[in-house]
DNA sequence: GTGTACATGTAATCCGTTACATGATTCC
DNA sequence: GGAATCATGTAACGGATTACATGTACAC
């Protein structure tokens, strides 16, 4: 939360929410609308945001939050303390795949092509995203996100957005690697029974393994 | 836990957790030993797994679970009527990056050097475990996992042990597909500042998008 | 005799979700 | 006038974690 607030101008929870699912979602997380008013109290409660009832005048009532001097700080402190972890994979067609012998072959390709229709689907969205963001600043656009909401109106142009279209264009990328590894995936389980026959998956499996040649195999002996 | 279990064999909680560890982890999941006990007594209540303790004889102490047929009925149903809901990922680096403007370029591009170095690491684990699958079922393997835990011995070898293998196989490529896409976000990081130039990115962005070929290039115009 | 792996659990807590509740505004 | 979107919340619950607690067997 408090990273999507670092963005200049201010922000309503339900802004915040269209973001997250328009950037955030693709890499990491997509929160409830619940979660993040629960979360914009507790971080307002700590002094990491400060918010904002709307003027009267304006159509809608609202409160938009902004991070405030100690928030940034905290994140600051965050952002290059904290290691990034692992990430953090759920796959449930591969376990799918994984417990295959519950199933019948037909169904299991099945759910592999219907998997990568939705990849296609994602993919889609992000290159929306991504030709929304340069749309944007091709244009000189407004407010604060990528998304085209309405709000302040500080308006950064290209600048500051760099990371964020980074971080999407690794996004693409990784729904074609999803889309590449559900094909190499459709192939394995179209290979004939394994009676012996260990099949060599064309000149696949190269390098790109540890440092050195000889590696003396720690794990297994 | 029930898809653990309908592989042939008894195991205790503690094999399950090792087992976990060295494949469901990689696409799914990692769950905590406490949980799996927790989980175990649970299924064993609702009578979905039978357990027995471990004879007197033995040297440890143990309580061996196993699936019963309202288990085996149960996770089968499971299988083939819910749909896989789409993968979930959770991203730490990336987050990182999109959040770049709060951080000094160098301590960025070390970030991904770093994230390269685990992600070969888990590679390598991976493919330990495949190579350690493929020796087991060579020598006529034993128990009922590919960890080379002890236990029953019902001896089901090679087949049965395709569709894991299958998974850990889509885990080696998914993590070779890691690399190259934190290589790529490398490139990205390191080009020259924004102003204006919109870097073509070599002949990179090729097709496996939608359907149709013109696309009205939505990335970069 | 000490450290590691085996083996099983309880308690507190966290992060996040779904379901429910409410109401204003805008578009067609 | 009705649907979709904007806008904000409460309550209950669920899946999972961490920390704590305990003890045996084996290898060096």
């Amino acid at each position: 939360m408090l990273g999507l607030l670092s963005f200049p101008g201010e922000r309503t929870g339900y802004d915040l929410k269209k973001w997250a699912d328009a950037s955030l979602r693709f890499f990491y997380w997509s929160p409830a609308i619940s979660q993040i008013y629960a979360e914009l109290r507790r971080l307002e409660g700590l002094g990491y945001a400060s918010s904002r009832r709307s003027e009267p005048d304006e159509p809608r009532a609202k409160r938009r939050y902004a991070i405030t001097a100690a928030g940034r700080a905290a994140l600051a402190r965050w952002a290059d303390t904290s290691e990034p972890g692992p990430p953090v994979l759920k796959h449930p067609l591969v376990l799918r795949i994984w417990l295959g012998h519950l199933a019948e072959p037909e169904r299991l390709a099945t759910r592999v092509r219907e998997h990568m229709e939705r990849t296609r689907a994602e993919l889609k969205e992000i290159r929306d995203a991504l030709a929304r963001a340069d749309a944007h600043d091709a244009t000189g656009g407004g407010t604060g996100d990528g998304t085209g909401a309405t709000g302040g109106g500080t308006g950064a142009t290209g600048e500051g957005w760099r990371h964020p279209r980074i971080a999407l264009r690794w996004s693409e990328r990784h729904q074609l690697a999803e889309l590449e590894l559900a094909e190499a995936m459709l192939a394995d389980l179209a290979e004939p029974h394994p009676p012996g026959a260990r099949a060599p998956t064309e000149g696949d499996r190269a390098d790109t393994g540890a440092d050195t040649p000889a590696d003396t195999a720690p794990t297994d002996g």
